[in-house]
DNA sequence: CGAATTATCGAATGATTTGTTCGATGGCTT
DNA sequence: AAGCCATCGAACAAATCATTCGATAATTCG
């Protein structure tokens, strides 16, 4: 007994290169052994169960989610541009995650708890930081906003809107210059002229 | 009895976008039939089984392939080019289908014979147009060669390795960047000083 | 060395999925 | 209304898959 810690680490990212290829259901036991050269019994020395495989890749990509978002506004001065970065790696993230949605979401509606619970908490840390950044922007004057709560509620759901084509459309759409647009009338609307 | 064809062709695209994306394997008949809004029963009125679908579809992929690449070289005039373009097309076009080879190669090494005789026939004309290009290149004294049809050959033998990488590593490459110090290499092997 | 424990494996299994069939039915056209 | 056309749901057999278990190889430790 070394280092078992490390080795399930290695399970949940190779793990996690295939689920988010494939989704929950497409994605077998099986394949998660041979990416790691073992047979397919032998995580179950690891793990107990194909969905605690899951939930500890989502875990741990939410976690990677949350410190590219942050660093991502840290790198820029700006609140346009920290908006503007904030929202450009969140929804790159999304699209990488998207096989992970609708995967679960796509036969059993019965959707896992804990999915819920990772998303019902980042949802409410996501909204500190739109709240962050618009609190800064509008004391800067950058921003004209009355209520930084509900401006930031008001771009939160906006971004949830954008999930939906996103996941489900997934063809035929540019999304990068969607994204483009819905940041161009947000600005538009609330930059001071 | 309006256009029974027609809606076969509608079948192989839809199911020509979802066997891209999960391969043979993964892609189920109710995934075919809902992404076209049908009980998955219906499409045995079109189709005997899932084998003529993928059969079907993978023919239709070749002749678009054979389109963009013959369109690729008529774009452009010089014999480097049209010889770049040649083979940027052709290894875009592999990665799209890459999903389709690893699931045919992937469990059942009894692999279907058409998919066989599909890559027998391309690559004779692959080879003919190589041919065609060099010859033009060596006409019009760009290239330096002895032989057209051995250079062709040879051509054809270094695309043929790239595509092993390009299948199965899939991560950790950068495709681009390989394929134009390929393609450097080739051409000041090739090009008059 | 040899015993104990750690890690891996193949085979077995029970539940679920999935490709395919078939008979029924609703909507056309004539 | 009669007859084909297209679609469907139910049914089924075969295959797949997650999970268990006993055995065994590898490693640690006395």
């Amino acid at each position: 007994m070394v280092d078992k810690e490390a080795f399930r680490k290695k399970i949940i990212i190779s793990a996690g290169q295939i689920f988010s290829r494939y989704g929950f259901r497409k994605t077998t036991i099986e394949e998660i052994a041979k990416a790691l050269k073992m047979g397919k019994s032998s995580i179950y020395y690891y793990y107990r169960s194909k969905e605690e495989i899951f939930e500890a890749v989502v875990l741990h990509e939410a976690n990677i989610l949350r410190n590219e978002l942050t660093t991502a506004i840290k790198a820029v001065e700006s609140p346009v541009d920290k908006l503007k970065n904030y929202v450009f790696v969140r929804m790159k993230a999304f699209e990488k995650l998207s096989n992970y949605y609708n995967a679960i979401f796509d036969k059993n509606l019965d959707h896992f708890d804990f999915v819920e619970a990772i998303r019902a908490r980042y949802d409410r840390e996501e909204l500190a930081i739109l709240r962050l950044i618009i609190y800064l922007g509008a004391r800067r004057k950058v921003f004209k906003v009355n209520n930084s709560e509900y401006t930031a509620m008001a771009i939160q759901t906006t971004l949830k809107g954008l999930e939906v084509p996103l996941f489900w459309k997934k063809k035929e759409m540019d999304i990068d210059s969607r994204l483009n647009a819905i940041l161009d009338v947000l600005f538009y609307g609330i930059v001071n002229a």
